[in-house]
DNA sequence: AAGTCGGGGGC
DNA sequence: GCCCCAGACTT
């Protein structure tokens, strides 16, 4: 045997060893998930779509929410969108769920209402990428595809010391190819999960668990003792710091004990959800970035923002201070109170032009919404709502933990 | 290839 | 604070 076909069997070797391994420690190891119980094709892609960018602890209380409200894939394909998107408040990336109650209906319609399990009918389903079509090819049907995701690139990049970035497109692409080889003879589904398994319970990004590791042994990583510095990844850029003026109005007369939110538009950040209405706020007197607007300055500049959106209120006073962090983006919101009004004589647009006029041409126009055409269907729809019908609206967090203080703070008060 | 899309847990 | 997580989609 030559010195290179040597070379050859040794790295076959490494490579069955680790999927042995890896095969017979999940058996012993795996967690008791929900979406493990039965293996219902529906349910692992609903879970492996809530996985994405999640995790698991995190996902189960929501899982378990999801499939009672929608225990089939008509089911889901049926139900209003608002309900969907009710179900998904506070796990973030909110198109999933539009882009999964899109594709429940495409396996209704496409395939009779049974996932499908051939690649190509996977893959074109909204919201399925290359992970998530592997995920639910192997997992729920044993088909022998390779699902590569944060967790798996980590485990190769250490146990084979793969020095790409994975931050890189063809570094997913590489590792497919090798998870792909590793997958031993009619295990896909079992093998796929230990794979995610040992990422998530042991071979953890920082400090690592390598004793109890099943793969130890050969691992080059560790063999190098470069465990914790594997796997190489670009890091992200920084998200961008954004201030906003937020206002809580609160209603009077026919609005008494009522708050008053505002639904997002169709497309972008955060789309058709619910929140106070918020505005940028200007930048301060003297250019400092992130410097506290002035209180008179920030009340003048919300009062003008509410009339402009057609909310007759008058801004009180600050409340409180909430930040909202985005992957790109970190909101900074001071949140005013503001008392609602009786709407003026004049048409808005007579006020507004005489405002404008007063102001002077100074003054910069206040959009009625950012990003948003104009239209109604774009968003803008507001809503007078007491604690009990915040059931019924999908909140992003930070504007679900303001809610629900405000509203306990005003039951107190009353008390 | 880079930017857009949430939110939380772990350290 | 910072990192990263069972990523996909758009430009």
């Amino acid at each position: 045997m030559t010195t290179h076909e040597q070379q050859e069997q040794q790295e076959q070797d490494v490579k069955l060893f680790f999927s042995s391994h890896l095969l017979e420690w999940y058996h012993g190891q795996k967690r008791d998930l929900p979406w493990r119980r039965h293996r219902n094709p529906y349910y692992i892609w609903i879970s492996e779509i809530m996985l994405q960018q999640t995790r698991v602890d995190t996902v189960i209380p929501y899982f378990n929410r999801f499939i009672e409200r929608f225990p089939t894939v008509e089911s889901l394909a049926d139900a209003p969108e608002e309900e969907v998107l009710k179900c998904w408040e506070g796990l973030g990336y909110y198109s999933r769920a539009r882009n999964l109650q899109h594709a429940a209906r495409q396996v209704k319609e496409l395939y009779g209402g049974q996932v499908p399990d051939d690649r190509d009918a996977v893959f074109g389903l909204k919201g399925v990428g290359p992970y998530t079509a592997g995920a639910i090819l192997s997992i729920a049907f044993n088909r022998p595809e390779p699902a590569v995701d944060g967790n798996v690139m980590r485990v190769l990049s250490r146990y084979f010391l793969l020095e790409d970035d994975i931050a890189k497109g063809p570094t997913r692409v590489k590792m497919e190819r090798l998870a792909a080889e590793l997958i031993p003879e009619g295990e896909a589904s079992y093998f796929n999960q230990a794979l995610m398994e040992l990422g998530a319970l042991v071979c953890t990004p920082k400090s690592p668990r390598c004793l109890p590791c099943p793969v130890m042994e050969h691992c080059a990583a560790r063999l190098a003792g470069c465990e914790t510095s594997l796997p190489v990844k670009t890091k992200a850029k920084p998200p961008r710091p954004e201030e906003r003026l937020a206002a809580l109005v609160t209603g009077s007369g026919e609005h008494a004990g009522r708050v008053l939110i505002r639904q997002r538009p169709q497309s972008g950040l955060l789309a058709r959800m619910w929140e106070l209405p918020h505005w940028p706020a200007p930048p301060a007197e003297g250019g400092a970035a992130g410097a506290l607007l002035p209180e008179a300055a920030a009340l003048d500049r919300l009062r003008r923002s509410l009339r402009q959106a057609g909310i007759f209120a008058r801004p009180e006073g600050h409340w409180t201070a909430a930040e909202h962090t985005f992957s790109h983006i970190v909101w900074t919101l001071q949140v005013y109170t503001c008392r609602e009004e009786d709407a003026p004589a004049l048409p808005l647009a007579a006020e507004a032009r005489a405002s404008y006029a007063a102001a002077g041409a100074a003054e910069p126009p206040v959009e009625l919404f950012e990003g948003g055409s104009g239209h109604p269907e774009d968003g803008g729809a507001v809503r007078w709502i007491n604690r009990e019908d915040m059931e019924s609206y999908a909140f992003p967090n930070v504007f679900l933990k303001l809610l629900n203080r405000y509203f306990d703070e005003a039951e107190q008060q009353e008390s």
